[in-house]
DNA sequence: TCAGTTATTATGTGCAGACATATTAGCGTC
DNA sequence: GACGCTAATATGTCTGCACATAATAACTGA
């Protein structure tokens, strides 16, 4: 008999996996399930709520929970600084700010930070080492409208971590996509033209104005990984 | 005066980004957060659950609650079934089975599955249509004793969709990364060779053996997009 | 027959109280 | 001061109950 809530999510989590409670079935109500348990509503309820969280129930009310018909649908990833990802691996971090200029961004970049198309922003770029070695280039637009000043000395402490450190973070969003590397970002992290770059781009915007848009260019043997 | 958990939640996240509990600043406890929001204490915990679960807090006993470091650091993405994705672009699926045979995997495979090396397995090879155009090719190794028999017909039901719906999964991988397009992917895919691709690499087991290990390979243009 | 209303029902949320558990802080001893 | 024990404390979990809410089912009347 499981007891607990995370007993029950495993209870429950066994009986979808050996389709005692196949994919898209009914399964009994948490009252139901209360009393074979022998424990509380409140207890399944969080056991069920946690499933249907990571996508393998779909509860709806009166209607009851149903097992989701393609279980296994969400991940999470950490998205960690990139000192500490390097740190992770028992490397040494360093970074070198290969430019910083004040002017404006190309128009797809003020697009996806819908931004008016002529504003000036500071414009970074940085190049981030693993044990000495080129591990990922970062290129930078950042609104010096959104952050306090004075701005610190970007060659001292990098831009993500003073960022995340002392500006009001409302919502943003993330993507991942492989692209060939452009001459420039093939010299900066020594690899050949037109290599196969993992590229991770980031938008962020405060509570009034957008804060900042990042692409981080990976050396090539990247991996972003996590388990099911 | 914020009520019910999800206010409260939000009331906690203002005064995190504002800055009035600044990263690694301790906050008050569940009780006095009760106190100050007239609410039980139980709701309190839901609330700074849900946002330690996103890591935004750190919770320890005893010691409190306090601001991470390095706020927003997970995200979750979905992981669709290669069908619903391309539906929900509005496109046509369709796919074409390209190789079945049965044979040895390369050794990563295997040792990606912690399968003995000369284990033969089924190989699958599938190029997977949008609108009628390349979307994604997909390799595939699997394990024909995690499934069960007799095998349905890889060409008219594409194996990830017959695979969650008749075997039994426990754990899984899942990873990411960029690689330049070979030879018979390019010519699958109709790009150049050498065209940057990026990769989704994922690994299942069952709670005995393993069940697959697969290989997507997105055409050029493709992003893997979330909200933070 | 069908649209509109009402009743039913399963989940969602909330409360107060209790006990469990991990971790820290303090204390005493050597 | 370094150690090991003990007490204090904040979070983690559970219970039993109540009411809210959304979605379905049943009913009603034209």
């Amino acid at each position: 008999m499981p007891q607990g809530w995370e007993e029950i999510r495993a209870e429950v989590l066994t009986r979808i996996r050996t389709r005692r409670w196949p994919p898209g079935a009914v399964i009994p109500t948490e009252e139901a399930l209360a009393l074979e348990f022998d424990c509380a509503r409140a207890t399944v309820n969080r056991a069920l709520r946690e499933l249907a969280q990571t996508g393998m129930l779909e509860r709806k009310r009166k209607a009851g929970t149903r097992v989701a018909m393609l279980p296994v649908r969400k991940a999470t990833l950490d998205i960690p600084v990139i000192r500490q990802e390097v740190a992770a691996h028992g490397q040494v971090h360093a970074f070198r700010l290969l430019l910083q200029t004040t002017g404006v961004p190309p128009i797809a970049v003020a697009a996806r930070l819908q931004l008016a198309a002529a504003t000036p922003l500071l414009h970074l770029q940085t190049l981030h080492l693993a044990d000495g070695r080129a591990y990922v280039l970062e290129d930078r637009w950042l609104n010096p409208a959104a952050a306090p000043q004075p701005l610190p000395d970007f060659s001292e402490i990098s831009a993500n971590e003073w960022l995340v450190a002392h500006v009001t973070f409302a919502t943003g969003d993330i993507a991942f996509s492989a692209e060939p590397a452009s001459t420039s970002e093939a010299a900066a992290l020594s690899v050949a033209e037109g290599a196969a770059l993992f590229i991770t781009e980031r938008c962020t915007w405060g509570p009034d104005a957008p804060i900042t848009w990042v692409r981080l260019a990976h050396v090539p043997g990247y991996r972003l990984q996590t388990r099911l």
